[in-house]
DNA sequence: CTAAGGACCTGTCGGC
DNA sequence: TGCCGACAGGTCCTTA
């Protein structure tokens, strides 16, 4: 489910629920996820005062004194607030009850997620070779030119690799490049720094768009506040092979990609 | 160092 | 209707 724009609207819906509030329990009654959920986490939160809920690439960081809760939805997962007494389904792995009465619920059918702690003063190994955010000033033409100098990997690969830049998943990685009227399958040191520069302004257009549009739809993603996104009807070319292109009416063809399904414009993208 | 592939999971969908 | 394989928003880890 999340990309960058999906973690951001979950971040910003969960935000004014969780901020101010105290932590009265937090429940695991399925630690398994990619990494287990630490036994220790629920004594580093309990009783503490959420002080921010704030987000690094699609990492969600729940801070309380002492330290911050990591939480990555991975493919599958999401966030919802309920009601502390709403009974739990097959795939609700974590809550966290608050004193308001309501408790954040994560659930995450392919267990793909993590949630994790980072104590204060210690930057988590997860997230210590993260590259720029995309929005940021620091991902700029320059900085992206840099990183694909010399490189042979194929453009779409390096921009959804989160030492280069974080926060471009499948869906905006092919739309960005759409955008930007590149060849996803082009070798990413042959690229003009004049493209370049386009495609760093694509990514951002492309994901300050979502972001706005509260995410994309897919199967059944819904934001913290419950509301769909609604930028899958901006899709140009993510999950459209064999039909024809919005821009030039010719048939997008469709290749895998470090395994990954990848849409493009034969004619418009080079 | 780079690049490519496997691995981790469950649910859903299309084809037979 | 049922079974089986392919595929899905991510990304770490191993191998060459």
């Amino acid at each position: 489910m999340p990309e960058l724009p999906e973690v951001e609207t979950s971040r910003a819906g969960i935000a004014p629920h969780l901020e101010g509030r105290i932590v009265t329990r937090l429940v695991v009654r399925q630690p398994r996820l990619r990494w287990s959920v630490p036994e220790q986490l629920a004594a580093c939160l309990e009783g503490k005062t959420i002080r921010a809920v704030t987000r690094r690439g699609k990492y969600i960081l729940i801070s309380v004194d002492g330290g911050a809760a990591l939480l990555h939805l991975g493919m599958s997962g999401s966030v919802r607030i309920l009601p502390a007494d709403t009974p739990a389904g097959k795939h609700d792995h974590v809550d966290l009850l608050l004193d308001s009465g309501s408790m954040l619920r994560l659930t995450d059918p392919r267990r793909f997620g993590a949630l994790l702690w980072q104590p204060d003063n210690e930057l988590h190994s997860l997230l210590a070779s993260l590259g720029p955010e995309p929005l940021s000033d620091e991902f700029d033409a320059g900085y992206l030119q840099a990183c694909c100098q010399g490189r042979k990997t194929a453009i779409k690969t390096l921009i959804m690799n989160s030492q280069v830049v974080v926060g471009v998943g499948n869906i905006y990685a092919n739309e960005a490049l759409f955008q930007a009227g590149i060849d996803p399958r082009r070798a990413a040191g042959r690229i003009s720094a004049a493209r370049l520069e386009t495609l760093v302004a694509c990514i951002k257009q492309v994901l300050a768009r979502a972001i706005e549009q509260g995410g994309t739809t897919l199967r059944d993603f819904v934001g913290g506040d419950g509301k769909p996104g609604y930028f899958k009807q901006e899709l140009h070319v993510y999950g459209r092979a064999g039909e024809s292109c919005t821009a030039c009416g010719n048939i997008l063809k469709e290749v895998r990609l470090g395994q990954r399904s990848t849409v493009y414009c034969p004619s418009c993208q080079r």
